[in-house]
DNA sequence: CTGCATCCTTAATGATACTG
DNA sequence: CAGTATCATTAAGGATGCAG
């Protein structure tokens, strides 16, 4: 056929691949701050806050990479990149900003039912 | 104010734990498996090719304490347990479908982008 | 069949020091 | 400032055996 049947649930398709680097909270952190717009590696790091320099390079290196953010690096000193999302990074604005929402949204109901489940089983228990 | 700010660009803020959870492939793909009825173990673990069953079983265990995915065992011999979206969960089914879908649309831009990239800077790259 | 417990391996993340 | 390199730590993942 002239249309592979991409299937991220068949271990070995290379869409799995690119689902495990975007369904992660780092990309999804860095895509929505670079929704608003190209930012530097400073302000992104100020941005998402709690990230190290090294996960944001090594993130932004791969997204990069995988053509969803792109990097423009002037001659100064002392030195400016800029990162902003290319037109295949913005397609992916709508569903990471929508888990941000989500995560915000429902977060006590996630809280009320973490708090319940721990009742019915035991205190003795997870993050 | 009576409805605190959730963050999730706050690093300490419950609603990033949250997003870490649901940011995660494994996750995604048990939605999308269940998003067409429930499904029994042995079930899902066909499903999401790949996924080992301890892998399962933990993430099937944190999801149910999310209140995101139900767990009915069925006192029989040999044993059966039905995993189902909850309310909560089912409105995860578009946001995490959703990421599945453009890992499957975008794949090839995507590899094209890789090798684009990897042309760029040097063949012994990652992967 | 389900799933927990255990052990082991690998990947992710963090801390620090250093360079253009 | 924006990285890279290195090391140390931690978390995720996989394999196996066993129990209900």
């Amino acid at each position: 056929m002239n249309v592979p049947a991409w299937n991220v649930m068949v271990a070995t398709c290379p869409s799995r691949t690119s689902l495990a680097k975007i369904a992660n909270k780092w990309t999804a952190m860095i895509v929505i701050a670079l929704s608003d717009g190209p930012l530097r590696f400073g302000e992104l790091r100020d941005a998402v806050a709690g990230i190290s320099g090294k996960v944001l390079a090594d993130t932004l290196r791969d997204l990069e990479r995988d053509g969803i953010v792109s990097r423009t690096a002037y001659d100064q000193m002392p030195p400016r990149v800029d990162y902003e999302l290319t037109p295949l990074g913005q397609t992916l604005r709508e569903p990471l900003t929508a888990l941000g929402r989500w995560a915000e949204q429902y977060i006590e109901e996630v809280l009320q039912a973490r708090d319940s489940y721990d009742d019915r089983t035991g205190p003795a228990a997870l993050g």
